[in-house]
DNA sequence: AAAAAACTGTTGCAATTGCAACAAAAATAA
DNA sequence: TTATTTTTGTTGCAATTGCAACAGTTTTTT
């Protein structure tokens, strides 16, 4: 995303400044939220990773979120339909910043400069969320193992610019993040180096074509 | 979406008060626009339907999008990265409104209401956007052809508040909005009527639990 | 009204994928 | 450092899914 508006630095600055929003700590494995109660919550992760979890009625567990610094989530994006319930997990300790989406329509108390700016900057939080879940609706489509490999290789060696690059993700949770049998994508994978198209090294890849 | 801002209203009055905004009319099957070039440029459907399409090297082709009145689309929601080309082609004949990303940040000449109400708008039009990716995200990471079926049929029996509902789609076309292919899918909706979990007449479905 | 195109319904078969299981390696906690 | 937990790597087997193909409907175009 080209914007020369910094998420990081910004709320840093800002955080303590305002009433309408509140940043909370979460250690390794809590609970941050559920996606349950109808609250329009809108969270930040400030500092560390959660998970967005579902799971189902036989209790498999699917990550279907994945967000670090500075992404947006909260219950306000997903449709009120379904009924499954999700649950953020911190996957890392780490810090939190909450606020409901009413919150942003209505000045506070103070007027602050906090509340002003997310308000005129959250069209593009929004659009960089539109923008990776794309990119994940891109890979989910995708035929097969295969094409969702390559094709997530592609773009993160384009991301990279290099034809070597190192996966943000571990083997057990990329399979979540594309949605596959861990045991069927290391049959694929393997298949992929034995064929000469990538290699593999831990947690690097090396595209060869 | 609980908002209280009606897009196609506001979309009407202003239509032609803007001189940052271009609205254009297709016959079905022609092409809208490519993702191909850099434009930043954003799209809404005032009428008809357009559908997202890719084609992959070995020329399949899969509908990755399906927009319909209201809807907003185009180049800047998806990553730069992907290496694929995307059109976005007219199912009926459409009206479309083009813009470019920087016009929301550039008052125009005559500081015109339209291009105000655009930018102050804009979050919630995202907003919608997001549930709808999250929606289909819900989906598409079902892990196998049942799920999926049941799954949507749950999300459209809950917003038409009726055990009974028509598909919106095509079932070619809800086959690919699933990313499965179509006579699998036409399968195991045979099976889900033979064990009694679903009627079927037609392109109108009853959940019989 | 006739012709063409798109969609539905169905099937056999092959390929892909998921599942279960387990050992080895690595990372984390005690 | 040792113990415990998590991740990686691998495999056989079964289940699911995709593919190809085709006939019958329905819809759209001419």
């Amino acid at each position: 995303m080209d914007t020369n508006f910094d998420k990081k630095i910004f709320i840093e600055n800002f955080k303590h400044s305002c009433n309408r929003v509140q940043i909370k700590n979460f250690v390794k494995g809590e609970t941050v939220t559920t996606y349950i109660e109808k609250r329009n919550q809108i969270c930040i992760v400030l500092n560390g990773e959660v998970d967005l979890i579902r799971y189902d009625f036989n209790g498999n567990k699917t990550i279907i979120g994945h967000f670090v610094n500075d992404d947006i989530f909260g219950e306000v994006f997903y449709p009120a339909n379904t009924n499954n319930e999700l649950f953020v997990v911190a996957r890392k300790n780490s810090e939190i910043l909450f606020f409901t989406y009413d919150t942003l329509f209505t000045k506070c108390r103070r007027n602050c400069e906090f509340h002003k700016e997310l308000t005129n900057n959250l069209s593009e939080l929004f659009l960089g969320q539109i923008i990776s879940l794309n990119l994940r609706i891109e890979l989910l489509t995708k035929r097969n193992i295969r094409e969702k490999l390559l094709a997530y290789f592609e773009i993160l060696s384009k991301g990279s610019m290099r034809k070597t690059f190192s996966l943000p993700y571990s083997y057990t949770d990329l399979a979540d993040f594309l949605s596959i049998d861990r045991s069927a994508m290391m049959r694929e994978l393997k298949l992929l180096c034995d064929e000469g198209f990538v290699k593999k090294h831990g947690n690097k890849i090396t595209i060869l074509y």
